[in-house]
DNA sequence: CAGGAATATGCCTGTCAAGGCATATTCTGG
DNA sequence: CCAGAATATGCCTTGACAGGCATATTCCTG
């Protein structure tokens, strides 16, 4: 995930992403197409590729590189609770403020504290 | 897109987000929970925060800092197309090895290539 | 108004990553 | 084996950024 992330941080690389998305490339044909040096994007794919993000499949002399479905449904999967959470979460914000408005010394014990201990966040 | 996914490539600047996702929180108790500085949280907390990321709001001297849905809204939608190829698009790799193997002089036959002419980096 | 709590900012430093460039590597055909 | 195409790597330089720390700022309370 994290990975994931820091791979598609990189404009370039979400450019090279985008368009692998239409179908797999050699790497000449990207050089062409974003106009950046050869090396370079050598080495964005070598990043995305490290990332899992991209496989590569040799032909003759030429790589072609073509998406991996897999990191992406992960980051699918990661936005999942987020979505759960659009409609209706989102708008507590109001009962949190007023909460902590009304607070009293009583509250040291975090009583909501020991609430949120149970997450599971996995990535 | 682009800001959230550098906002989200931290990690430190993820896990925030992650807690976030539970309930709004002040900087103190981000702090508390994830072992930061408070001088580093708050930058983390800026960094999303002009990434759209979050949002704040002042309780005395307390900043209550809560999510906002639209990035990852946004981050969701830019999935959508590649959710939709994750049944048949990616495995046409083979065909597109085979017509790359079989090809003499024949480029790709896409034709939206002579806008690659751009040199800018775009969004 | 003073004191103090909760946050934000400024400055400095070390690290890391991206671009540029030359060159190595791999593969094909003759 | 040689030449050449397609791609990867190594090295260097520079800029962005995260962390540390001191300090400024804001707001509440007595």
């Amino acid at each position: 995930m994290q990975a994931t992330l820091s791979a598609l941080a990189e404009p370039n690389r979400l450019q090279i992403v985008e368009l692998l998305r239409r179908k797999p490339r050699g790497v000449g044909e990207i050089v062409d197409r974003l106009g950046l040096r050869q090396p370079q994007v050598s080495k964005h794919l070598r990043v995305l590729s490290d990332a899992g993000l991209v496989e590569v499949h040799p032909v003759a002399q030429q790589r072609i590189y073509s998406l991996r479905a897999q990191p992406l449904k992960e980051l699918d999967a990661w936005l999942e609770p987020y979505r759960r959470t659009w409609d209706d979460r989102f708008d507590r914000l109001d009962g949190v403020l007023r909460d902590l408005k009304g607070k009293d010394k009583d509250k040291d014990k975090d009583k909501d504290k020991d609430k949120d201990k149970r997450d599971g966040h996995g990535t």
